[in-house]
DNA sequence: AGGCGCTTGTGAAGACGTGCACAAATCGCG
DNA sequence: CGCGATTTGTGCACGTCTTCACAAGCGCCT
């Protein structure tokens, strides 16, 4: 993410779309605000407030804000934020006004499960096509949508433009996928596969993974265990535990 | 986490197992190194150095120094690490030393992928039920494990005890699941659904969620394209490819 | 034994993210 | 019309994370 932006860059700037150049944090965060403001526009309400919505979305209202802040004065001082208006913001910076084209490569266990995913559609994304490098499994039809083999890609790629690649496959065949998925000129990638992909400059990719998430909640666990272990030296490590739950954010995200 | 450490806090320290405190983003990349020196060790390497290591794991030498150095020093200047030590020490540092039994609740689409995936039992987990709210689910058998009914947790609980809870159902269902878990004494889960769940103090819940992830890559997309529709205005965003391939991060994030 | 090249471990500086606390702005009511 | 209640937007201070650059340490070769 090589992407320095130049204090003071004269042209004609102003004549640009914003292009807001948003913090990372603050864009891991937004796709959360959207979903919690989507369930408060489907339950009637037109405004909201930051305490609300940052109630909802499981974060402090003042980083709320400051998210919010970034993208433009959307709120409205004494009344809140306009849901729809704020969602109709939202879509617009993540790009979610056009409805992307994604391949799903890999159609085993995890890759039959992301076919059926109904969140593709839900949010802006369109499974384009399914892939597959095993002969015996391309025909197969899942969801409607029928695997073809993943040296296809450039006739998919062809019949119409990909936007973002999926990768579900084992972590040995990942890399290779990686390249021809580049070679045709995808330039976001999603990993699910347990391996570091080397991509060129200019292309992104997010990993996803099950077993890194369990072995940090693993160390979590070891930590809260050799504590109470101990006998209570020191700082009460585990306060008696408060009357109402608190929605825990537990750092970021993926990414993460 | 509200974890502080008195510098100097006096009370036999040292007869406690060193407790290292280490930093967030640490442990988040930690799980990524022992992949890599697994990896390593699996061909045949016996030491490495900080920069084979850190190319291997996709992250910056400098980074992986430091974080190593959060463990103790186990490397050898002028050589580099001792791979299977390194190893046994990492794993030691997560806790992965004692087989974890993981719950899955929800065996839907994604939760039979979860339930097949090997990666569990690769790397210190195993999981010791899946259960399901819906009766007609209850009874079918998954890899072995038969799927039982969610109301049996407790049941479950006190066969074994439960390290961490797995949560791969409809959102809707999501927060009454992680309170039947937090119930029966889970403290850490990781959550597929789609929401932001309310646990108390002391529990760790982390988030997976794969639109999320693809809203992400839509907005790097989207600014993407808006860049180079623009004229070459000031710094050279997208400059040409170097001669090899660069292993990205992108931020973790699980992150995040 | 001594010197040389390589690699770790770390101090320091800077970038980044977070949260408090408050001024500015808006609405509703008397 | 003015006032108070409410809520946004943000300056500031603080903590965390990253990166550079280099001293300290180790092994090998002569």
């Amino acid at each position: 993410m090589s992407q320095h932006r130049h204090p003071g860059v004269p042209g004609r700037a102003g004549a640009v779309p914003a292009l807001p150049d948003l913090p990372e944090a603050t864009v891991a965060r937004l796709p959360e605000y959207l979903r919690a403001l989507h369930n408060l526009a489907d339950t009637g309400y037109e405004t909201v407030s930051s305490e609300g919505l940052s109630a909802a979305a499981g974060v402090n209202s003042a980083k709320l804000r400051k998210d919010l802040s970034h993208l433009g004065s959307y709120g409205t001082r004494g009344v809140g934020y306009d849901v729809a208006l704020l969602i109709e913001q939202i879509e617009n910076v993540l790009g979610l006004t056009q409805r992307r084209a994604v391949a799903l490569v890999g159609v085993g266990n995890l890759g039959h499960a992301l076919a059926g995913y109904d969140g593709f559609a839900g949010r802006g994304f369109r499974i384009a096509a399914l892939l597959d490098a095993d002969p015996s499994r391309v025909g197969e039809e899942i969801n409607g949508l029928v695997v073809r083999h993943v040296d296809d890609l450039p006739t998919v790629a062809a019949e119409e433009s990909l936007a973002i690649g999926v990768i579900a496959t084992p972590a040995a065949a990942a890399q290779q996928v990686a390249d021809q998925l580049v070679a045709v000129g995808v330039t976001s990638i999603l990993n699910f596969a347990p391996c570091v992909l080397s991509v060129p400059e200019g292309v992104d990719v997010r990993k996803v993974d099950l077993a890194i998430e369990l072995q940090i909640l693993s160390f979590h666990e070891h930590r809260k265990a050799s504590l109470t272990a101990l006998p209570a030296t020191g700082g009460s490590a585990l306060t008696a535990l408060p009357g109402g739950f608190a929605a825990t954010d537990t750092q970021e995200a993926i990414g993460t």
